[in-house]
DNA sequence: GTGATTGCAAAGCGTTTGCACCGTA
DNA sequence: TACGGTGCAAACGCTTTGCAATCAC
């Protein structure tokens, strides 16, 4: 990912967390950082390992209670796959459908799917109310499919 | 559910174990029990205490060890959800998109969906190789809508 | 009889909590 | 200065492993 893209993002998290209220500390600053710079689906503990290349001190509790607050923000989100629920991703764009993959972790969104139809058909047929959906894609991204 | 659905899946299983070379064990057969007769997705803890009140020997160990094998033959399935990934449904019918009551755990399945041509498009653009997919719909069931 | 399967205890892992200290606003 | 945030240690819940006893075939 190119660094201006990076900067943009730990801008846009910054500002988010300034504007409610929690305070700019170096261990949020760098847990902000290694995820701005993740193109992939991260672990509390990869980025816990990562950031305290930056700030030796950072504590593990803490990269969860950051995690925590950018969630309640929408800023990140936890991501789920067969083998494991235990990453999270960059989450700025809204409700968006992920392609993982499964080799790397590596994350990219697709949208343009017409499920309205289909979630209008199963309610009629099913009788449930449906609030959410996920539709997620996994494979293997363009570098791993070439090994 | 009615009491020959259930008797059927029993008896699906348990013909799959056979065929398969694992050992009608007590301990199989009344977590396959439990399991037969959940319309829910239910947890190893609490196949566990369903399961004991039919054969208190039981050890919570051998529910997983059960459900690891049933998973294997694909008889069983993880339900992932945002909040909770620790449960687990009957797996009869192949691959199935799910409908999943956020209150009481309750499943449905439909089909229909026409991703194929979705994913032919996503692969074309990103470059992934897609091997897999997931489709759920998450909403409230008719009991638990009325409430 | 033999080897798969069981249950127990203990370890393993990811996550949360309690608490005294620290540092941002 | 006040109080939100931190890091440590310890607890927690779910899951797996090691092992001797058991039981289906």
């Amino acid at each position: 990912m190119d660094t201006e893209t990076i900067e943009k993002r730990k801008q846009f998290w910054t500002e988010r967390l300034r504007e409610n209220d929690y305070r700019l500390t170096a261990a949020r600053c760098v847990v902000i950082e290694v995820l701005a710079a993740s193109e992939c689906a991260i672990t509390p503990t990869e980025i816990y390992d990562l950031a305290r290349q930056e700030y030796e001190k950072l504590g593990l509790v803490t990269v969860y209670r950051t995690l925590e607050k950018l969630e309640d923000l929408e800023l990140v989100m936890r991501v789920h796959r067969p083998d494991n629920c235990h990453a999270f991703i960059a989450g700025f764009e809204g409700h968006q459908h992920l392609l993982l993959c499964r080799r790397c972790g590596r994350v990219a969104y697709f949208s343009g799917d017409n499920i309205d139809n289909l979630i209008q058909r199963v309610e009629k047929e099913s009788g449930y109310k449906v609030h959410d959906h996920w539709l997620q894609l996994f494979g293997l991204c363009e570098e791993c499919a070439k090994e």
